[in-house]
DNA sequence: TATAAAGGGGATCAAATTGGTCCTAAAGGT
DNA sequence: ACCTTTAGGACCAATTTGATCCCCTTTATA
């Protein structure tokens, strides 16, 4: 249960590479991937992801790729997983729509607990924490 | 991302309508699925596995059905979602397997304290709890 | 101004998972 | 015997996951 997708551990591998690169340094897709090992159009998905949200930025063209678009300790692990797999939402219920029964039962508070511990756990850690060799 | 399935929510409604019977009342299967609002041959699977793990025992023919096989205040919301949806597991790297590519990284300890604190969540909220009505 | 080097984005696809039904067998009561 | 009720397996449709392909746009530079 509560699995992370192949595509959220990807992101994550996938960022923290761009983390470990010296300041500015422009990273092609390829050389992502190859460097995560993960599939290369299906990291690319990712990155326009992670472009679109402002995590990183894109250029096109020769002497394109990508750069974070903010210092890697400025980066949640939420705000990565979030970006390709949506929100923490343990249940659907906490999603503002009612629940489709009576009103919300006492299991609700449970998972909004469970939701707001775990949202806490990933936005205290950064991508510069992760991204430090061992 | 971390959703509970509806086999998951199924299970807890059914769970909850048993631990609001009086002590030792028979439920029938079909009983429990009108109640809970959940499609009976559905609901019957999930039951078999809540028997196989000893939360609630079974009897067949006239008269049979089902109870708890412990107080209600003795089974834990965990115990019933990781009867159904498997053990709280974030990354599949918490569970015993090595990670496929280094040694374990940064990150799997996140997702280590992660399990741990859904982990104690659920732990700690009962059946009998979630039974009582507003 | 070609041309090559990137990323953007849509379409498409196979495999796995989810959500659910159906049928037969087994067990228990009358 | 016969009816009731759960057990368990086979089966199925819809959705999600995990990917691949193809064509488009942007950009640098020869
Ligand atoms: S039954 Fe409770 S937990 Fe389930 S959807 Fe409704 S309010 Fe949420
Ligand atoms: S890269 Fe880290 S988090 Fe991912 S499977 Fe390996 S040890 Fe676990």
């Amino acid at each position: 249960m509560m699995e992370l997708t192949r595509k959220g551990e990807y992101a994550i591998r996938g960022i923290i590479y761009l983390a470990q690169q010296p300041p500015g340094r422009v990273s092609l897709i390829s050389e992502i991937a190859a460097a995560a090992e993960v599939p290369q159009t299906f990291l690319a998905k990712i990155f326009q992801s992670f472009a679109k949200l402002g995590l990183v930025t894109s250029s096109r063209g020769t002497g394109g790729g990508f750069v974070l678009a903010r210092p890697a300790s400025a980066i949640t692990l939420r705000e990565v997983v979030e970006a390709v797999e949506g929100p923490i939402l343990p249940n659907r219920c906490l999603l503002g729509s009612a629940c489709d029964r009576g009103g919300p039962c006492r299991v609700h508070a449970v998972w909004k607990q469970v939701q707001t511990e775990v949202v806490h756990i990933l936005d205290g850690v950064t991508i510069d924490t992760l991204a430090r060799n061992p």
